[in-house]
DNA sequence: ATGGCTGCTTTGAGCAGA
């Protein structure tokens, strides 16, 4: 199974590249997306359908989004849950259900502005109560996913300029201590299992010409639980999705398991 | 030092993103 996470900011803008991976010959059978930025009434259910998947999704106006693709073939979802029983929480970030034995969550961590801001310490109660849900998923689900745009870059070799970014939002030591806050509930960074190439970012500016000079943060990541992490083969970063015309700030980042 | 793009919004200047 080839699973996937993208922040597509707007599926209506990004649908139209969405459909085009998705019929190309390595496309995803799981896809957990991020800011799709459409309540749910407006999400492109049949459009989806007509690709071959199905979809869960929890959704608003404007902001925030998320949802689960997922091929016909792989049958129904089970347990679909909207948001985090230990945070309640009108922003629409986290979404998880079963597929095929698999427990597939599809996270939109806040940005988190400015260290030391409102929204930064938003950020991390927000994680904290993730840590708490996770503890528990992982119970009942052994083989786990955690999919989506964490807004952080775990180490220095994952930012273009560390010491631009030094102690900034998204690299803050409190940032990456809670994320590997995550790593000690037995979750691994599928990117890192395989060898990668230097200087591999999932997101890179609209401005300056960020992409073309590769000034970019590896912020979007797939955590796999021990139990897959025994059955993964390769991984890596859907690079040219974000070339395309008119593209997301984010690339899709993959995981084969 | 500032703003740099993009998408969205009670359509148009202001916000949020990262």
């Amino acid at each position: 199974m080839k699973l996937a996470a993208w922040n597509v900011n707007s599926l209506k803008v990004r649908l139209p590249h969405l459909l085009r991976w998705l019929a190309s010959e390595d496309a995803p059978d799981v896809v957990c997306l991020q800011e799709t930025k459409l309540e749910d009434h407006n999400f492109p259910v049949a459009a989806l359908a007509d690709a071959g998947f199905r979809s869960v999704f929890a959704g608003q106006k404007t902001y925030n989004g998320v949802a689960i693709i997922f091929r016909n073939e792989l049958g129904e979802a089970r347990d679909t849950l909207k948001g985090n029983p230990f945070f309640p929480d009108a922003q629409q970030r986290l979404l998880a259900t079963t597929i095929d034995g698999i427990r597939v969550i599809s996270a939109y961590f806040p940005n988190g502005e400015a260290v030391e801001s409102e929204k930064y310490f938003y950020k991390l109660a927000w994680m904290k109560a993730l840590y708490e849900y996770l503890d528990d998923e992982l119970c009942r689900f052994p083989q786990l996913a955690l999919c989506g745009d964490f807004n952080i870059a775990p180490e220095d070799c994952d930012v273009h300029d560390p010491e631009r970014w030094a102690g900034g939002i998204l690299c803050s030591e409190a940032e990456r201590q809670a994320f590997r806050g995550l790593l000690s509930l037995g979750l691994a960074d599928s990117f890192r299992l395989f060898p990668q190439a230097e200087k591999s970012f999932s997101w890179w500016d609209y401005r300056q010409w960020s992409f073309q000079k590769n000034l970019g943060l590896r912020i979007d990541h797939i955590l796999l639980s021990d139990q897959l992490v025994s059955s993964a083969m390769a991984s890596g970063i859907r690079r040219e999705l974000r070339g395309y015309e008119r593209p997301s700030d984010h690339a899709p980042v993959w995981v084969e398991i």
